[in-house]
DNA sequence: TTCGAGATCGGA
DNA sequence: CCGATCTCGAAT
């Protein structure tokens, strides 16, 4: 995150230009940064990078309603629906035109807890966001939410805080993508205990 | 701790 | 027909 310092105490959230960047590069960065949407959030702990050149991203096949938000310009929210009854969130990354994107995999639940709780219908810290669809629903983000700007309230992307220590990354094949267009695409923060699958289950590749 | 089925619906 | 998933119950 060398050309976004972080902040000592009053945090900006991440400008749009954050994201006007390779979705792995996004993707890599965003690990320990804080998501909010609403008042809840916590520390990003997983992220998967998708490219338009990636036959499982969701722009591969071309621009359609759907995807839309993939293709327009970086830093919005992209929540699609999925089977049948799940609703997960990216950010957009790359230039407007391309498809590319950051699915948020995970995060450490710090604000709004009680919030996240309600909604998830659970209270156990390591089951609240760890999982896209967790993650989604914990904040309350569905289709109302896709297209939004993640710069503005009531979303924001915080940079890590300054001081601390910077996490530790690690890189793994992404979850549920079948084997052949597989891509060491998934970040993890290796010290975390929120992830959706834990490390042990997930081998480490390199990040080439 | 790990595995498999079912839920449930829009997209290709 | 099947997916960028989750939960629960059963087997290990």
């Amino acid at each position: 995150m060398s050309d976004f310092p972080s902040h000592p105490a009053s945090p900006e959230p991440l400008p749009q230009r954050f994201f006007a960047r390779s979705a792995l590069e996004v993707a890599r960065d965003l690990i320990g940064c804080t998501f909010l949407f609403g008042g809840a959030g916590g520390r990003i702990v997983e992220t998967e990078a998708y490219r338009q050149d990636d036959p499982c991203c969701h722009g591969f096949r071309g621009k359609t309603e759907r995807n839309a938000v993939l293709f327009g310009p970086p830093g919005h929210l992209y929540v699609y629906f999925t089977y049948g009854m799940h609703f997960c969130a990216n950010i957009a990354s790359e230039d407007e035109g391309v498809a590319a994107g950051v699915l948020l995999r995970a995060l450490e639940p710090e604000y709004g807890v009680e919030d996240m709780v309600a909604r998830r219908g659970m209270s156990e810290p390591r089951l609240l966001a760890s999982g896209p669809a967790r993650l989604a629903q914990a904040l309350g983000i569905g289709r109302t939410q896709n297209g939004l700007p993640v710069w503005e309230p009531p979303l924001a992307v915080l940079p890590r805080p300054a001081g601390a220590p910077a996490p530790e990354v690690a890189t793994t094949a992404r979850i549920g993508v079948r084997g052949n267009d597989q891509k060491p695409w998934r970040f993890v923060d290796t010290a975390s205990r929120h992830l959706s699958r834990p490390l042990s289950r997930t081998p480490i590749l390199p990040s080439g």
